[in-house]
DNA sequence: CAGCATACCGAACGATCGCTCGAAGTTCGA
DNA sequence: TCGAACTTCGAGCGATCGTTCGGTATGCTG
């Protein structure tokens, strides 16, 4: 995987991550548009204004660009999941803080949700993708844990966690293929649909 | 969108189709493993055995066997749904075999349902797709109008049916990734438990 | 058995792929 | 203000892409 060329001087730093980052915002436009595969780095050259070897001098590769899509995506739901669990409050609160902030998160990245999911056989597959996967897992953790923890002190009665846990990453994950900037619900209310669902379906007796 | 060459002599026509079927599925299960677009030709001959000439004869072009995979998938999920929807019963039975249907297809064509879903930009965006686009289409109509029944019937109450819709697309969907043929829970207990969900969350007061 | 439809091969085609690199232009720091 | 660091260009690299096609072998059919 070849590396970008970030400058060393301190003050050019601040300029060339914000192209940097200009650019990966576009590229996970054009991917989720087209594919990643299906991408050539003539569109890209296209979408961004810059000649190939501009490109290059931001990303390193075309690999290495999906690797900062999804590492952009996650990261920081990561940290803010961390965060919110973090506090003390009961499963079922924590259950629709998580949600808010992850339906917020896919509204805000939309392209990037996109490309991860279309991808998940690269990143399933590829050594160089662990990381990526264990970071996917780690959130996940989380959210069971959440559910895990309201089954145990009697608020929450699910007939199958595991299933439960699944059907909620599906839906969550799916609402990136249809949500838009202005439709019916917001990615708050859109959230709270979830939680209600999860809350209703697993209501303790 | 070019077409392979089938037999006008009647005698071969089972054993060429039998061929081909064989071929799709192959290519279905190298596409879900490597993506659509990172598979080649090259790919493909190496996992049917044939050479490319002989995998030509076949298939017509690559785009086209996409197209077919599709075709495998929806239709025959089409009529099981039309068939199960066209006998009288309350709109909670409906859906539960719809799902159990679903579910067992999903089982059975894991490899398709992965390409299909994995493939969803090409399948949204260009012209020659729309005939695919309009089956998915006729078979989400016809969860939503089983969903919209059981509301009508005072028998479901769901705080959002479009939301809830969308949430069991979600879900099903996505099972396909996680899905394993010796897994804890059989297509029909998934479809069970889906269900169980659904009807939970949107018990009539 | 004659003869044509079918099955399959594999070299080769033009196009396009991701990427490199030397050079030119620009900006920063001393 | 001068040289080094940085940014950007774009022609062109070797590799690989999907596809074609003339060929041969193998049936089926009359």
């Amino acid at each position: 995987m070849a590396t970008a060329t970030p400058p060393t001087r301190p003050a050019l730093r601040a300029r060339y991550e914000r192209k940097q980052q200009e650019v990966v915002a576009t590229a996970a436009r054009v991917f989720a548009e087209r594919g990643y595969q299906a991408t050539s780095m003539q569109d890209l050259t296209e979408a961004t204004g810059l000649a190939a070897g501009g490109l290059y001098h931001y990303i390193g590769s075309k690999e290495r660009l999906l690797f900062r899509i999804c590492d952009e995506l996650l990261e920081p739901l990561l940290e803010q999941a961390r965060a919110i669990v973090a506090h003390d409050a009961p499963a079922a609160d924590h259950l629709r803080e998580l949600l808010r902030a992850w339906l917020a998160h896919i509204a805000a990245h939309r392209a990037h949700m996109l490309v991860f999911a279309q991808e998940r056989h690269v990143i399933e597959r590829e050594p160089q993708w662990r990381d990526v996967r264990r970071q996917r897992k780690a959130f996940e953790q989380i959210l069971d844990d959440v559910l895990a923890r309201g089954e145990r002190d009697g608020t929450m009665a699910f007939a199958d966690r595991g299933l439960t846990l699944l059907a909620l990453l599906g839906m969550v994950n799916h609402t990136a293929t249809w949500l838009k900037p202005r439709g019916r619900l917001s990615p708050a209310q859109i959230a709270d649909g979830y939680c209600d669902l999860l809350l209703k379906a697993g209501a303790a007796a």
